[in-house]
DNA sequence: CCAACGTCCTGCGTGC
DNA sequence: TGCACGCAGGACGTTG
């Protein structure tokens, strides 16, 4: 369920705590994690090397590293990324991680701190990048990356390109929001939460909507995406911050997993759909068609 | 070309 | 109580 804005708190935390930092060994437990080439090539490549920058590029985690190879990590559904400081083994979730045997990955520092790669369902993906990361950013179909769409929170999403990118699609504006290829890092919650907050019926065909309501998409995109990231990210059971805590937004969710209970905004009853074999919670009342 | 569905996985909630 | 099943869903793969 990392979506972009618990992948963004991970990245700033991580930033903090292992940029500079050399990498002595990385052991791996379930190598089907590791894409592209085996493990032992990831872990003879990286050895020696230090941690020089960490990146978010939608939902997507880059690792820069000296010599300009970059790891890269995707969280999927129920991953985290988690940090144990040297000497300071962690408590709580990831204490109950590592006992339970969800650790799939671990880069050990050099001065005893680790980076470790825990989850449950074994969904999320590790590679190592051999081009310099700037080459990636350039080539937006490259494949670990996919074919990645706008940026929301940068400078580059300016309404007019926006409204090029939404305006073709001939899906739901919901999956929209969802494709990646279109604006990168929204998931399932934020989608939801975005489409209310803009006051948007989810199964709206992007091409019917208004430049009014197009404006409205725009900035509840920002607002709540930049919302979410003050409360570090939204918790339900799986996500944790990289230092193994909860974020707080779940407690700001205004429809998602809320069927049945009152719309806060106008007091109807909130509805619960499906599209594209995912949960879609809105207001049928203040996001009518 | 695209839409729709299957796949990977485990934990949790529900119903018999 | 215990078991079977459905559900959660991001991104990729396969099918039609």
């Amino acid at each position: 369920m990392p979506e972009l804005p618990e992948v963004e708190t991970i990245v700033r935390d991580l930033r903090k705590r292992i940029v500079s930092k050399k990498i002595k060994t990385s052991n791996c437990s379930y190598p089907k994690i590791i894409r592209g080439a085996a493990f032992d090539d990831l872990s003879k490549s990286i050895r020696g090397r230090s941690a020089i920058s960490v990146q978010r590029r939608g939902k997507n985690i880059l690792v820069g590293l000296s010599g300009g190879q970059t790891l890269w990590v995707h969280l999927k559904m129920t991953g985290n990324l988690l940090f144990e400081g040297p000497g300071e083994p962690v408590g709580g979730r990831l204490r109950q991680m590592i006992e339970r045997k969800h650790v799939h990955f671990e880069i050990c520092f050099d001065d005893g701190s680790r980076l470790l790669f825990a989850d449950i369902r074994k969904f999320g993906r590790v590679a190592l990048i051999k081009e310099e990361s700037e080459t990636i950013a350039r080539n937006p179909r490259e494949h670990l990356l996919g074919e990645l769409g706008l940026e929301p929170l940068s400078d580059g999403f300016t309404f007019e390109k926006f409204v090029i990118a939404i305006g073709k699609r001939k899906k739901s504006i919901k999956e929209v929001l969802m494709d990646q290829r279109v604006i990168a890092g929204i998931g399932n919650i934020y989608a939801n939460e975005i489409l209310f907050d803009a006051k948007i019926n989810p199964f709206e065909n992007p091409r019917f909507l208004t430049h009014k309501e197009l404006s409205r998409l725009f900035l509840s995109i920002k607002t709540v995406l930049r919302k979410a990231i003050r409360f570090r990210g939204t918790s339900f059971s799986d996500y944790r911050d990289a230092g193994g805590k909860k974020g707080a937004f779940a407690a700001q969710l205004k429809v998602y997993r809320k069927a049945g209970e009152k719309c806060p905004r106008c007091g109807n009853i909130i509805q619960k759909s499906k599209q594209a074999q995912r949960s879609t919670f809105y207001c049928g009342f203040c996001q009518a068609k």
